[in-house]
DNA sequence: CCTGCACAGTAACAAGTGTTACAGAGCTCA
DNA sequence: TGAGCTCTGTAACACTTGTTACTGTGCAGG
């Protein structure tokens, strides 16, 4: 474990809070494509991303979803940081987009670092400020961009999150993502290829250029 | 100011802190209609909202705008925060929705405060976490509501945030904000006219049962 | 009072997106 | 090999939203 976050961490964390970390935190395992945080969920340990990659979804009454982000190494979720401070119910789910390390840190530590560690205070502030920012891209495309525009995005930030230009996802899934439906995503995705910029085989997309 | 800032935040704020921001804050009066903080610039102090409120727009290259949320008294804007900590250039603009008032403070005490203060560092967590609550509100809307319901929403706040049931804006305006055109607010706002929901007059909006 | 302007109402049409329906292609497994 | 399933392609259509154009109304300033 202290390798692990060392290797992830080291660079912005001195020697005493590692120790902390390991001593308090604890390794965890998750496949790809299991759930990790449920809306509704009373969250009680922050999630620290060793390895592999999450997707953070929201959710409207009707089950409709949405994809908000990407996480990835080095990264935390500062929707978990908001329910830990102010003990309330996650609004967010939380998917492991590939195979996922994480470090959970039980909240009680949360309050104690961020009054002596200064580094843990600069992480913690830096994660909102990422996340405010992945906010404001998401904002950014349901308002100014079309389907189409926001389709290349979601690849692009497919293929870079996964380091691989295949994305292993049906076109239902990307429309799960999008929040559209299936023979809309079926639709542009054949404009792309017709383009050359993809190339469409079964279950999976190959990226060529966005 | 003393005064004002107890009466703001002084269930929140311990009396050293009030006392530093007496010392080292300044304060602003910013008519209604005036902006506070332009897309690009650089944001050297964090404001402290007194009195008033203040809308926060997004803006696209093409010059589009968009509304992302309104703040106000015991509000702070995160964004600000982020630009602060971040020292980049603000990803917003902000505009006085009403008579503000504002206490300036200069971001070099922002670090201190934040190893010194509990209470401070409380309310920047706060802060944090009302404006990403705000942010996925905006981003429900965007992604689930149609242009009906986000205009209900829209006259909703802006009633609420004005104390008043009387909106004075045009057409326009409101188009503006929602990033749509003035056509489809006529349309939709007529609608809502024979629906009983609204009265319309020349240059304002009476909001009747939303 | 008249002129000019901003604002609001409305129609007609265009474009983008969502829905339904169906057909064919490819995979799995008995 | 064939049955059953999932996935993809496509057509036809509906709905929402955006665009253009024109009209009328109210207000301000000369």
């Amino acid at each position: 474990m202290r390798s692990e976050l060392e290797e992830a961490y080291g660079f912005l964390f001195e020697k005493e809070l590692i120790d902390e970390i390991v001593e308090t935190g604890t390794l965890k395992h998750i496949p790809a494509g299991e759930k990790i945080i449920e809306i509704g969920d009373y969250v009680t340990s922050m999630p620290l991303l060793i390895k592999g990659a999450i997707k953070i979804l929201r959710e409207d009454n009707d089950g409709d979803e949405l994809l908000l982000y990407f996480l990835e190494r080095g990264d935390t979720c500062a929707m978990t940081l908001n329910c830990c401070l102010g003990q309330t119910k996650s609004e967010i789910r939380a998917v492991a987009e590939r195979d996922t390390t994480l470090i959970m840190v039980p909240i009680s530590k949360m309050e104690e670092w961020t009054g002596k560690y200064k580094s843990w205070r600069n992480f913690v502030f830096e994660s909102y400020h990422s996340r405010l920012s992945e906010m404001l891209d998401t904002i950014d495309a349901l308002a100014f961009l079309n389907m189409d525009q926001r389709l290349m995005r979601y690849l692009r930030d497919k293929a870079k999150i996964n380091h691989d230009e295949i994305i292993q996802s049906t076109h239902q899934q990307i429309a799960y993502d999008l929040h559209t439906s299936r023979v809309v995503i079926s639709r542009l995705l054949k404009k792309l290829e017709l383009d050359g910029r993809i190339s469409l085989q079964r279950n999976h997309i190959k990226v060529i250029d966005l």
